[in-house]
DNA sequence: TCCTTTATTAGAACTATTCTAATCTATTGA
DNA sequence: TCAATAGATTAGAATAGTTCTAATAAAGGA
């Protein structure tokens, strides 16, 4: 009982989660977005999730993983990390911080935002503003 | 007489640049790179590289304008900077220092090293070491 | 329930990039 | 200087990731 319980409250908190951003909560987005915001695999690509979600029984089309992954961007729900040319990665952390990227693996890692300190003194070019500031400390293998 | 003097010794400086690097001094390589280290456009995308070259009467095919950034950034007489999903910038600047992003018009703009600092704190992870520090401010249109 | 709005879909289209295999060119050494 | 050869260039095909399109389906409100 307890355990229906659980997956109920998981459930209609992703829905809540969707209705406050604006979102309708359909299957497809629930779905996603209960794979999304799992405690793991926090950097996702389009293709990782949709492999995920057919591989767990959610019928979805790319397009909108995609589609999501967007929406769910634009309303503040997740994150585009991008480190790689003709790759995006999507952040479900969306709380300020920053990440290493080891290129050989692929992989990304958080840094929390008080474990690494940037002092941005040059004011942004004339006619704009910050919007973001990303850092990216770059690792490879090393080779012992 | 100082002209041809000087447009000399631009090209010789060239020559030993790719010299220096080991690659060959092809008359391809030599058009682009006097293209590339011009004092200005030092954000260039292979296809803006490409059209210029085209544009100055040079006949060099795409793939070699991508194989020639790819090989100028291996022997570090360019950088790639990724800042965008889809499309790759090469910087003729290989110094150490970071960049703002204008995320509405798409153009870079060198921040020198000495303007900004930062502090990695955090140790790479297991089995990994620090490559490179990429700091990207990204700015946009400043809503009136 | 029915209607309207919004979402989903398969597949085509698109963009940036890489690959392929044939042709050409720079270098080296006789 | 010239031929041999290692390396570079090429056009066009192929690929990867992403976006678009127009038809179908589902959600929410009256």
């Amino acid at each position: 009982m307890s355990e229906k319980f659980s997956r109920k409250r998981t459930l209609s908190g992703v829905i809540a989660k969707l209705k406050t951003a604006g979102l309708r909560p359909t299957r497809q987005r629930i779905a996603l977005a209960k794979l999304l915001f799992e405690p793991n695999d926090r950097h996702v690509t389009a293709e990782d999730l949709h492999k995920k979600a057919i591989t767990a029984g959610i019928s979805v089309s790319l397009a909108t993983v995609y589609n999501t992954l967007h929406q769910f961007t634009q309303k503040d729900l997740l994150r585009e990390v991008v480190v790689e040319p003709g790759r995006s990665y999507f952040d479900t952390n969306t709380d300020d911080h920053h990440h290493f990227f080891n290129e050989n693996t692929g992989s990304l890692e958080d840094i929390p935002s008080d474990q690494i300190f940037v002092s941005a003194l040059p004011s942004a070019p004339l006619g704009t503003k910050v919007r973001r500031v990303d850092v990216i400390v770059r690792v490879e293998e090393a080779a012992d």
